[in-house]
DNA sequence: ACAGGAAAGTTTACACTGTTAACATAATGT
DNA sequence: ACATTATGTTAACAGTGTAAACTTTCCTGT
């Protein structure tokens, strides 16, 4: 476990790019194909947790049904993740990317500040209304998963960098007024926090009813962080 | 199961007060003290069950814990509740009272529309420092435990008629722009969910740092409320 | 006063859950 | 060729909620 990602990564080193014998680089070879390997199926379980998380919902998720259908005995899947949370960590992590990435791109479908700030609020929910089930994980159910950060590091720049940039941009412009940037970033995301908790929470509503919702939380904070 | 409460109820009725037969009044005691039996025993496992609940968490609360604690076999509870969920529902139901009791008062507490809304929101936050474990139950894990209303109908009167009222009376000093009263209850009331959903899911910041963020963000959704 | 029945509780059992320990086996390094 | 490591599997443990069958206790109608 220790020699395998080590002579890995002396191999990629430029210094030793061909190595003297034959035998080394089939090792090489077959180290790295095995890892390969490795990740695969790593990727092939992830998927399949995820689908399942999203099909029955958190509390209803099930190692054993992900080992089932994964085609492994239940306990196979200890060699490669810790444990459940673990498991639901990764899960989580994936979509993080995504989740941030989302945000980014309604980020940039604007330009004025205020006008970007409304369209993140706006695609925030609606991965909310998308992936119920997700948000739940990453947001409500088990915090450790999503961050370890406290609000203020998130706010800032950790996994929310858009939402700071934006609330720096709006400050710029004066959009402010005597909350500070982090301030003022934490009570905005706290608003659509609360509105994506009760998409999650409650399912029943349509959801056009929460994207409305949404628009009218957005417009009354900013209107509010204006004329503070 | 049918006749005993019939008889009870038709012992109340102030046509016969006194029923013929002394017979006829023994029974009727004795149903009387079996029925306040029966609840004395549902108080007391209600207790254990909610001291379990902020004991250990929601995910981790046990119906056979419950029963072991009360001296009870396992399965016995399920004479007095239907399911788990009955239980908690219960439990649920009797800090829903307390809970708008807590918001009831805080309104008390101030005179002015906009004084009592905050006094509310400080309130619900320290509801949910206080009680995270029912906070995530109430509003979080079980939302049919809590309500099975939609959100306008909390807003307007079911549970939260003190916090329509205070928006409803600050939309007569015109406190409130172009937004309805319903619309802006629940604007108010999901900010304010936002942070205490936060405070239930990360329980590592101190309680004051939730407490200064609910009075930014009051005072932020007020002023937006106003100049709408 | 006594048979009949409902109510309350217990034991047993089932189908689950996550997780650990012991064992098997195949691939690899020396 | 041998030892070791990686990757599984099976067996087992301590939990969970819940349903069915059985006991016991108490109440009721005749």
């Amino acid at each position: 476990m220790l020699t395998t990602p080590l002579s890995l990564s002396s191999d990629a080193d430029p210094a030793e790019r061909h190595p003297a014998t034959r035998a080394d680089r089939a090792r090489a070879r077959s180290a790295a194909r095995r890892e390969a390997e490795r990740l695969q199926l790593r990727d092939h379980v992830l998927q399949i947790a995820q689908r399942q998380l999203v099909a029955h919902g958190y509390q209803r998720f099930s190692l054993r049904e992900v080992a089932e259908e994964a085609g492994y005995s239940p306990t196979a899947l200890y060699r490669h993740f810790a444990d459940r949370d673990a498991l639901l960590k990764e899960v989580c992590n994936l979509y993080f990317a995504r989740f941030s990435a989302v945000l980014a791109a309604a980020d940039r479908s604007a330009s004025a500040p205020r006008a970007r700030l409304m369209a993140q609020a706006q695609a925030y929910v609606q991965f909310a209304i998308e992936n119920p089930a997700l948000y739940r994980l990453m947001f409500l159910e088990r915090p450790e998963m999503g961050m370890g950060l406290t609000m203020e590091e998130v706010a800032s720049d950790a996994g929310f960098g858009v939402l700071g940039q934006a609330v720096g941009a709006l400050a710029a412009t004066g959009g402010i007024g005597t909350l500070a940037v982090p301030q003022a970033t934490m009570v905005l995301w706290a608003g659509v926090h609360g509105l994506a908790a009760m998409v999650v929470t409650m399912n029943l509503l349509p959801a056009e009813h929460f994207l409305a919702m949404t628009r009218a939380m957005s417009v009354t904070m900013l209107d509010g962080l204006q004329h503070g």
